[in-house]
DNA sequence: CATAAAACAGGCAGATTAGCCGGTTATTCG
DNA sequence: CGAATAACCGGCTAATCTGCCTGTTTTATG
């Protein structure tokens, strides 16, 4: 399995334009930092105050810069919801691979499905995901934020989708039920994760063993 | 299958206090006519706004009354989201009904699994499950509307159990697997909800059949 | 009919936010 | 070294929202 090669493409593919490759002046590079800083203060304002309260103020504050500054790289406040947006995606690309990656390495290449269904449900329950749901859900109502939100969304799904045909040649010939298996996990996962403080841990887990069932049963056929 | 009876005894035990039992006289009629004018209108703000867009002087506008009446009725913003959340869970209780009872009536009492489920999906494609959500998640980060929804929501989660276990008493035994079908269903119509931007009807479609198979199979073993 | 009470109307102040702008400091390059 | 450029600073305005307040109209009651 080319667990380097998959992480490179995808990492590549999903990279935002400013990150593009690393600069070496020391202002692009202090600039490119307060950036991050700002993009990191924007998610932390969507995990603890949902859409509404990524404000510019707030966060400028938690980022602790100035609003100049927030002024400065970001002249609108559209302008940094579209970079958070496609920062969220890269971040939830990156971790998923990497503790996707990770796993694959303990444990065999047996059990891949599972294994990355597994995966797939860690990383629903990062800071990551709670940031993409809020903005998910914010599009739905906010033309704006649509604008750059979907856009970004279907090049998530699309390089989700391609990656895991290139990654699984094994099982090229049914890559048909692969994709329903995977568009089967992510809504279960995104549905448990709404649900969860009704449900409870209990509830949760038989429905997680459900899922892993019907998923496994697609591939048995 | 006491349908009306089941109906009947979800709705009351759902009904808001508010609407407890029709009122005679014509101040309190018309009260109360205002008051649903007002909690309707919020209901717009929110599918149309999101939770950040339920605002007083929007709901103000919408239900074409003054700013005063709105006061009158709800002193605080946040007497008017409780308000808003307790009407929502009724209707969808009460939409829901009105759909699967009718459903019921066309067709045999055979399949009625799949009747439910049936009617539980195009439940989530209502405005009233559009609100819904917009609340479920705005409740996630803010505290002030957390303490009215999941109190809404645990009530909901209940009466539903128990009105299942009451009116399919021929699986009274397997309950639990009654349980977990239907917990499965709420997880994955929720999640396609939420991607069909990015899925499209046709992925939607595959992954609604597929679900359909796992809860029937929960019912063969 | 008179008085009380409920329903309704709309103006005002305080707080918050987005967007904008002139000024300041630090870095780069000729 | 000096000019140009990029990064950063913080105050100002207009708009919006919430909560509160004083009146006005309509209905109920003795």
């Amino acid at each position: 399995m080319p667990g380097s090669t998959m992480q490179k493409r995808m990492l590549a593919a999903m990279r935002p334009t400013p990150l593009a490759d690393e600069p070496v002046r020391w202002q692009q590079r202090k600039s490119a930092q307060t950036r991050l800083k700002m993009l990191e203060a924007a998610v932390d304002c969507l995990v603890s105050g949902g859409y509404a309260g990524l404000t510019t103020a707030q966060v400028a504050e938690r980022a602790a810069v100035s609003r100049g500054a927030m002024h400065h790289h970001f002249a609108t406040r559209i302008d940094l919801v579209a970079a958070v947006v496609d920062h969220i995606f890269y971040q939830r690309i990156r971790l998923f691979l990497d503790d996707y990656l990770a796993a694959m390495a303990q444990r065999g290449d047996e059990e891949l499905i599972d294994l990355a269904t597994q995966a797939h449900w860690r990383s629903v329950q990062t800071r990551e995901y709670a940031a993409y749901l809020e903005l998910a859900v914010a599009a739905r109502t906010d033309p704006e934020l649509n604008a750059a939100f979907e856009p970004a969304a279907r090049r998530y799904d699309e390089v989700w989708t391609a990656e895991m045909i290139e990654s699984f040649p094994q099982w090229r010939d049914q890559w048909h039920a692969m994709k329903l298996g995977s568009d089967f996990a992510i809504a279960v996962h995104s549905g448990l994760l709404l649900h969860r403080p009704v449900f409870g841990q209990d509830r949760i887990d038989m429905v997680l063993k459900l899922s892993m069932q019907a998923i496994s049963a697609l591939y048995k056929s």
